[in-house]
RNA sequence: GAGUCCGUAGCUCAGUGGUAGAGCAUUCGACUUUUAAUCGAAUGGUCGUGGGUUCGAUCCCCACCGGACUCACCA
């Protein structure tokens, strides 16, 4: 038999003896007086002393994390999932029957513990256990204590054991749920108002990737899985909802990397009267603000670097960023002309090595030299301003450059975090933009953006001017959580079934 | 989709063309304040799966499965 078979064995055997004392094995519930983490913040620091002065009796309860057993003295690690402490079981202190529980208990189960607070010899706060309750039973063998799981697979498959035995990723989904409700809170002082829009879309429209397809039987349609609420956004902002944001996932059936998961959430959000410029103050105020909120301090540490949160951020127009690092990487001053001339540039981007698409107008290679040159550089905040209007189809052109559109993208640590324009409200402009898209389509982008009537029809009610923006939650919670893997911070991350 | 690397006990890891090792965990024994408790003993393996080469494969080769990273893709 293999040890793990072994184990699990050993371990149905030590449930079935609990069983045959008569206790519930499986108990409904238990009156637990305080948490481990409440016993610890209230009393935690108190004197030996302090703590025999007090007498403080409670019951409480965790999942066992260590047994150290000396014969008539042991001691088990006790954890709430937030804190953990010790508990002294000594047979004389116990009932017969709570003590004859106590030697059928394994590492993992679940156990309330009553008794009493003091500190040991070795000054560590512990419970002294006058009873002992058998709560539930772990049946399988846990990883040790010491190394923890390393394991990625495991930690992503069975998310649970990596809470169990590893309290840095407990740390990280805790800073991620305060993270949200950072940003949460700053919305709603704003004036925001925080909704739901559809998740399963008959058009999958407000960004450029690939969408999931599924079905509704009953009205026999196709839907897409959303890659973007930004369309419905809108749509209440046409309606009268002049502040609105959602905080909620999208879904693009594209690769994944560190950086991508196929699902992932977005805090998008929409503010009439507003423009890009000011959205870029509002972004560096919140993603500060926030950092100092949950960290205590808008300096952060990202893998090898050090990063400053501290507002302002660094503004760099695209086509400036593309020019300059084209000109560095050729030895030869590229004109910000030539960035908007489609054969010259095409030209400059083969220099470079990248493949252009026949489909590709002077925008979108531009892009694409900025992405592949600068991107993975800009490691401290910085917004990426002034997109050619090519690549973005729902953005309004700037008044005195149409080739231009009014959006940022903030990077932070080499990656994008967030993405914000001033939307284009004029109903006739985004049929073309549209119109263009569909062009695309045709010649077998398969991530251009589809025509949608009803989106069209609700901009001929009227958007006011209107600014919008995307954050990439999963993204800011990497930085702030110093995760160099997009799966780290997200609990179940897409992986593929095992047979 | 391409490339590189990885898969050995429940966990963390060594290792070799001649049927496999450690620590922790587990079991038994000792121990009434331990802190990765300690000490003594024992148990535990289809070396990811399937082929091939070989007298012999966990090791070499091929395929497959799963994973990590890089690239491609992806605002």
């Amino acid at each position: 038999m293999s040890s793990h078979d072994e184990q699990v064995q050993q371990r149905q055997s030590n449930l079935a003896e609990l069983e045959k004392l008569g206790i519930e094995i499986y108990p409904r519930t238990f009156e637990r007086q305080h948490t481990i983490a409440a016993l610890v913040e209230a009393h935690g620091s108190r004197t030996h002393d302090e703590l025999e002065g007090e007498h403080v009796t409670t019951i409480t309860s965790g999942r066992i994390l260590a047994i150290r057993a000396f014969g008539k003295a042991n001691f088990l690690v006790v954890s709430d999932g937030h804190s953990k402490m010790q508990a002294y079981i000594r047979q004389d202190a116990l009932p017969e029957l709570d003590f004859t529980i106590y030697k059928l208990l394994d590492f993992g189960d679940w156990v309330g513990i009553e008794g009493r607070l003091f500190r040991t010899k070795t000054n560590e706060f512990t419970i002294w256990a006058s009873r002992v309750h058998f709560l539930s039973k772990c049946l399988v063998p846990l990883p040790e204590k010491w190394h923890g799981l390393t394991d990625v697979e495991t930690r992503y498959r069975q998310r649970y054991l990596d809470l169990i035995v590893n309290p840095d990723s407990r740390r990280v989904f805790e800073l991620r749920s305060r993270i949200v409700s950072g940003i949460r809170e700053f919305m709603i002082a704003r004036g925001y108002l925080e909704v739901e829009t559809p998740m399963m879309q008959p058009i999958a429209g407000g960004a450029i990737a690939r969408p999931f397809v599924t079905h509704h039987n009953a009205l026999d349609m196709d839907l897409f899985l959303r890659i973007a609420p930004e369309l419905y956004l809108k749509r209440l902002v046409v309606g009268g909802i002049e502040r609105v944001f959602e905080i909620n996932r999208n879904f693009r059936n594209e690769g994944i990397s560190t950086q991508h998961n196929p699902e992932f959430t977005m805090m998008e959000f929409y503010e009439a009267y507003s423009d890009y410029h000011a959205l870029m103050r509002m972004t560096e105020e919140m993603i500060a603000g926030v950092a100092t909120q949950v960290l205590g301090s808008d300096q952060i540490t990202f893998g090898d670097h050090q990063i400053s949160l501290h507002a302002p951020f660094v503004r760099l127009s695209l086509r400036e960023a593309a020019r300059e690092a084209a000109s560095r990487k050729l030895g030869r001053e590229i004109a910000d002309a030539d960035l908007r001339d489609r054969d010259r540039v095409a030209a400059i981007a083969k220099e470079l090595g990248l493949e252009v698409d026949p489909g590709s107008g002077a925008g979108k290679i531009t892009t694409e030299i900025f992405e592949r040159l600068c991107e993975d550089r800009l490691i401290q905040p910085t917004f990426v301003y002034d997109f050619p209007t090519e690549v973005s189809p729902l953005s309004k052109q700037k008044p005195d450059d149409l080739e231009t559109a009014e959006r940022f993208e903030l990077y932070i640590g080499g990656f994008e975090v967030a993405n914000a324009f001033s939307e284009l409200n004029d109903p006739a402009e985004q049929r073309r933009r549209f119109e263009g898209q569909l062009k695309n389509r045709a010649s077998g982008d398969l991530e251009a953006h589809a025509m949608d009537e009803d989106y069209i029809r609700a901009l001929e009610y009227g958007l006011p001017p209107t600014a919008g923006e995307g954050v990439g939650i999963d993204r800011l919670v990497m930085l702030l959580t110093n995760s160099p893997s997009i799966r780290d911070v997200i609990l179940f991350p897409l992986m593929r079934t095992r047979e």
